[in-house]
DNA sequence: GTTGACTCCGTACTATAGTACTGACTGTAT
DNA sequence: ATACAGTCAGTACTATAGTACGGAGTCAAC
């Protein structure tokens, strides 16, 4: 695969690409003499950007990403390390869908309590329930 | 409140704070001759920026976040509009969750996987089970 | 054998989300 | 009254995550 098939199937440009392999987040690919010193891809790299796309979109910073990408094989990694980085991982995933549940029971109840199209707003506040969650949050995030 | 009681209360600096007010996050607080012109908040400000912080977190950016704001109160506002919009932001919470409880179940996979401290890795595989993830993602946004 | 689509690398530019710095002002404590 | 801690507005600077551009090389088709 050349870098703008691959740039189609995740959905991103060709730029990006060459810039996550600067970054280090996409494996630098082969490039044998006989495509022309072109890269050559095969459709893991497609995976591999689908799924940075996938972690930005919940909140992981490409640094994070990368870290997330190093819990991959790696024959010479410690698994004992590795498994300590990945429940570390755990934990801020778990923390981001328990913020994200409170932000959807927020706004569930917000629609629930709109009274319908046209009429004045008044009784249906959001930002109180919202609030509500947050407040629920930062009880969690003390030392307890 | 002044301004850097606000910034220590919700865990922000006090750049940050008049950063968000430009934007619009929070409200332009009252500035009193008696204060000496300066901002006089209330703990409702201190809440709305840990609401912030919070969905930042959660992958929204400070475009989305106003936009989840403003579904507050607003007494000009039509309640059918405020609905819609919570609807469509109900439905990216949504996605995320389901995007996030996926890389978890990814995650608690490698941790199973993982024979324990000092083993080398080999058949761990996290981009494996990441990768199935993303790949159950895609089969969703396909046309298939 | 030249055109056109694609690729290469490097550099420059953009938007977002702050952070830091400036010089002036205020209010309180000594 | 003056030092100093905090505040003001505005501007400049930083990091992140791309996006665009320029000039050269490559390959396939005509």
């Amino acid at each position: 695969m050349r870098i703008s098939e691959v740039a189609k199937a995740a959905g991103v440009g060709v730029e990006t690409v060459r810039f996550y392999e600067r970054k280090g987040l996409v494996v630098q690919p082969k490039r044998p003499v006989l495509s022309g010193g072109f890269r050559s891809y095969s459709t893991e790299t497609v995976e591999c950007i689908r799924f940075i796309r996938q972690a930005q979109e919940i909140g992981f910073s490409l640094r994070e990403i990368k870290g997330l990408l190093s819990l991959r094989v790696d024959p010479d990694a410690d698994c004992g390390e590795v498994r300590t980085h990945a429940r570390t991982k755990l934990d801020e995933v778990n923390r981001k869908i328990a913020s994200l549940t409170d932000m959807k029971a927020a706004l569930e109840e917000l629609i629930e309590a709109c009274p319908g199209q046209g009429a004045a707003l008044g009784e249906c506040s959001i930002l109180e329930a919202l609030t509500r969650s947050i407040l629920d949050e930062s009880k969690v995030d003390r030392p307890s």
